[in-house]
DNA sequence: GAGCAGGAACGAT
DNA sequence: ATCGTTCCTGCTC
């Protein structure tokens, strides 16, 4: 990720460097009281990466600015009720609530619909080309987290990062998604029954005769999906999207009649945050049985039959098909003979490690995390 | 029989 | 050293 010099210096303390690592000084201030090894917390990268609150996106496609709005939309950044509807973009939020640019750069503010206020520049008083220069970092920002976060959850669904190639199965699968990520009926999967490239070559109002109810949700995600998909980015060096052909293709090959586990997810959730491109397409298998567990339990919509929340708040899960949970571990890590057995000695590991515990009232096949592992 | 609990040895990193 | 895997015995449900 290119940032400016000047870019750097307007947000000190916000922007790491481009990375997109999680701060570790936010842990430490929410979790001071309790000591843990710093080096085990979650990677939120992924344990939160499918909570996308993509609810965000479709008003900037839904709501037409007015036209004075409209004049300078190039200049226009969404702020304000960022933080009401995404829990995670912890970086592109903490950019975007950054109002020192403001400031510098003489923004005003606008209204933005629903997404509260945004800024455009005063045009008599800054140059265009200057404020379209420096600015353009913060919408590169924008853009590149938005098309990792999308590349991220079409590796964990095990479809293709470009729409228009999608099998029927794979539409699906990105319906039942977004769906299950609003909390709206799947009944509507049924009206998009089509290959990828059917689907993307609907108009916004064939969307909405389809489904009066979703349509135009699922158009204005499926439109940012499209444009995820548009190559020239540097998105891909992210590190943490890597893996997904080389993992896949060495599963697949390894194990051609287990096609039960096809929509397994690949390793988008290695998400190291060092998101150096050396590191990538090692086929890694770093990732703790913690964090693969909490990535199955993010996707309920996928993964909800095998493994569950019994008490999200409290970290207590329950592991309804162990054969599949073991299966599938033993392909991420790339061990055959993994199987519910051993993948429990490993759970049971994690008591004297502080990550896991046993549930106060012992239940087979219910695990309980600790706190802060369970966030 | 399936699952739980935990010891021990081991390999990979 | 850490982490996970593998194998094991003994136990509970």
């Amino acid at each position: 990720m290119v940032l400016s010099s000047t870019f750097l210096e307007a947000m000190p303390q916000r922007v790491p460097t481009g990375e997109l690592s999680p701060a570790p000084e936010d842990y430490t201030a929410v979790f001071a009281a309790d000591a843990f090894d710093l080096s085990l917390l979650p990677n939120t990268q992924f344990s939160k990466e499918v909570d996308f609150g993509f609810g965000l996106w479709s008003p900037i496609k839904q709501e037409p600015l007015s036209e004075e709005e409209s004049e300078s939309c190039d200049q226009i950044l969404p702020v304000g009720r960022l933080e009401d509807n995404l829990p995670d973009h912890k970086l592109l939020r903490e950019v975007l609530k950054d109002t020192s640019f403001q400031k510098r750069y003489n923004l005003i503010p606008v209204p933005v619909g629903e997404l509260g206020t945004g800024f455009r520049a005063e045009m008599e008083e800054v140059s265009m080309d200057l404020a379209q220069e420096e600015i353009q970092p913060v919408l590169s920002m924008a853009m590149e987290q938005l098309k990792t976060e999308i590349h991220s959850t079409c590796a964990v669904l095990g479809i293709s990062r470009e729409p228009c190639k999608w099998t029927v199965e794979e539409v699906e699968t990105w319906l039942a998604w977004n769906l299950a990520q609003f909390s709206l009926p799947m009944a509507a999967v049924q009206f998009f029954k089509m290959p990828g490239q059917t689907l993307t070559s609907l108009s916004e109002q064939d969307f909405i005769e389809r489904s009066s109810e979703v349509g135009g949700l699922l158009y204005a995600q499926l439109e940012l999906w499209r444009a995820a998909s548009v190559e020239g980015t540097k998105v891909d060096d992210s590190g943490f999207l890597q893996e997904t052909s080389t993992t896949r293709s060495g599963s697949s090959s390894g194990d051609p009649s287990d096609d039960e586990e096809d929509e397994e997810m690949t390793d988008a959730s290695q998400a190291s945050p060092k998101s150096s491109s050396s590191k990538s397409g090692s086929g890694g298998s770093h990732i703790h049985l913690w964090q693969f567990l909490k990535e199955l339990l993010a996707s309920p919509a996928i993964y909800g039959n095998c493994i569950r929340w019994l008490d999200r708040q409290a970290g207590v899960f329950k592991i309804e098909d162990s054969v599949r949970v073991a299966r599938l571990w033993g392909k991420r890590k790339n061990r055959p003979a993994m199987n519910y057995d051993k993948l429990s000695r490993s759970i049971r590991q994690y008591y004297k490690k502080g990550i896991m515990k046993k549930t106060e009232r012992s239940q087979r096949l219910v695990y309980q995390f600790c706190h802060p592992y369970s966030l």
